[in-house]
DNA sequence: TGAATATATGGCAAAATAACCAAATGTAAT
DNA sequence: ATTACATTTGGTTATTTTGCCATATATTCA
């Protein structure tokens, strides 16, 4: 791995880690379905405004999506939709673990 | 997000994770091509042999390698290859934020 | 058996992340 | 202008992650 390289692999561990999280995940997921102002998701997580509104700014930091202000809400949306094209690959993992640990059970 | 929603994601972000660090996802880029041992990693990473060992372990945990050991050596592979296929869109989000910011520059 | 090689594990310090609270900012309504 | 509302930012603490070192384990070879 060169220096190159390096750089590359560090970019492109950031958009993955912005996705890493579940709640960022979560959101993430709801805006395929269109946009949403933050107080939609601050209803739906069990969480503080502030930490709300910083996992949309990793998001945003990350380039996977982008806000606009129009009155007193600021409205997110996905700015690159294959994002989530992912996550029934995601998903396949998960199901190979599961499989995986229901024969160490037998 | 219930609490359903809420191991679901878990889980998800959990596979993310394991793939959200520049070494982890270099190697599991690798593996794509075909098997490696971990000797090969150490060779190409500059890093502490039990550094690689301990990323080599956390894609495994996740269930996006698996491996066997043959002689002296393990042999790592993906398990789940679709895992890279994301990459292209990983890429097209790295672009968009690089035009962005070009953008700003001028 | 003993030495050498390949890898994994445990422990620890440094760095990064997450979540909360309080305070600041920006916009709209009175 | 003042107040209320929506969101962001700064500060702090707790937790997690990373990476190195030293040590342990497993396998082959002499």
């Amino acid at each position: 791995m060169n220096e190159k390289d390096k750089l590359i692999y560090d970019a492109k561990a950031k958009v993955l880690k912005a996705l890493a999280h579940p709640t960022r995940l979560w959101m993430a997921e709801q805006l395929s379905d269109g946009e949403r102002c933050v107080c939609e998701f601050a209803d739906a997580v069990d969480a503080d405004f502030s930490t709300i509104s910083k996992h949309l700014a990793v998001l945003k930091q990350a380039g996977i999506v982008e806000d606009d202000k129009r009155g007193k809400q600021v409205y997110y949306r996905l700015k690159v939709p294959c994002v989530l094209k992912f996550m029934s690959c995601v998903e396949a993992v998960i199901e190979s673990q599961v499989k995986t640990q229901a024969v160490l059970i037998e």
